[in-house]
DNA sequence: TTGTGATACGAACGAGCGTTAGCTAGCGTC
DNA sequence: GACGCTAGCTAACGCTCGTTCGTATCACAA
């Protein structure tokens, strides 16, 4: 009757990386077994095996490509523009976007960040100061500058990366706001935290 | 040689749940082992069912207790008072200070509510979307009479709220900045966030 | 002094976890 | 047509988990 051959040897390393990180960030990396993946791809839990070499490894490679992502789009949003307004301006904006485009790996990043294993979690959570340090300078040069009014940088500058992880929490893509509306609205947002009028 | 008694029978059932909302808040529920929270108190895993039912129960009891202490928070912070400003101001205020001041439980709420089980995850959603509704009035009506200028309501609403959650991330007690000191920066930006003038 | 309730303990359970080992079937290449 | 590579499978491992059971020990009241 034309089933014959059953669907085969389709899965790739890739595939159980995106299952795992729709698992991860659904039910949280210790919340996930590695079986419930497995049934997802439609293959025997060993088979995963054939994939990667951990679980941890899984983990790893989701956390460090997600911060590379973020520190590249943070260097190529803010490379040769020079007014503090603007480079916030883009630097919100390309954070903010991601949040809202890469739901599933800023969850994991901001809940399962402490599961990964030394030395992982020493390297990763540096990757992460490098962004926070870099965009606090941001808004520093612009307070320097006068640009900006604010009474602690390092404040500000909490309150507007986390205000754009939240985005992550929420958002939903076919939904009343598109991803670019969102990101646009919450640019406005840290730019009147930082005292710029719009 | 005076040794004598050994430390025994001191274990209540308060310092089982503040030790689990320690340990929870550190490496999540599923990351905690009950056999951690016995070792922390001095006794074998299974005396902790001297002082609760489940672990289950556990969590639930903390992510219950602590949403109710945010809305009575709430409706206290704003009872009586009518300028949409001061309503939104007080509803910050209170909000930033407790995820100041009791950080663990803000913690375990944001990473591990979906780990509740039914009937409780709905029952616990259900009253965290109760604050989120009523926070979200308070910037709708000043909307609706002038005071604020935001174009999206629930936009404005989510991002001074999760701004407020982020501060259990980073804040720490003897800091550079008191809970209260936060507390009131945390309230400039969300009025700054809505267009008032500060 | 006896009894009662609370609290601790050791032993053990069934289940599930991540992982390894060894084997088999299908594929493209010579 | 034999070969090796790839990717699947079953079986099994050692371990840890949450939980239950029966028992011993202590403080305190009668």
């Amino acid at each position: 009757m034309g089933t014959g051959t059953e669907a085969r040897q389709v899965v790739t390393g890739g595939a159980v990386l995106d299952t795992a990180l729709t698992l991860f960030a659904q039910r949280g990396y210790h919340g996930t077994a590695l079986s419930q993946i497995a049934e997802v791809l439609g293959i025997r839990t060993p088979s995963l095996y054939n994939h990667m070499r951990s679980k941890q490894e899984l983990l790893q490679t989701i956390i460090r490509q997600t911060l590379d992502s973020v520190m590249e789009d943070f260097e190529a949003a803010v490379d040769g523009v020079q007014d503090p307004v603007e480079r916030l301006r883009r630097a919100t904006r390309v954070y903010a976007l991601r949040h809202a485009t890469h739901r599933r790996e800023a969850l994991v990043v901001n809940r399962d960040t402490t599961s990964l294993e030394e030395p992982s979690l020493s390297a990763l959570r540096a990757r992460r100061r490098d962004h926070e340090r870099a965009f606090r300078a941001v808004i520093s040069d612009g307070v320097e500058s006068g640009a900006f009014t604010v009474d602690s940088p390092v404040l500000a500058s909490f309150a507007i990366l986390e205000m754009c992880v939240s985005i992550a929490r929420w958002f939903r893509d076919p939904g009343a706001l598109s991803a670019a509306d969102v990101a646009d609205q919450y640019t406005g947002f840290a730019l009147q935290v930082v005292g710029v009028q719009t």
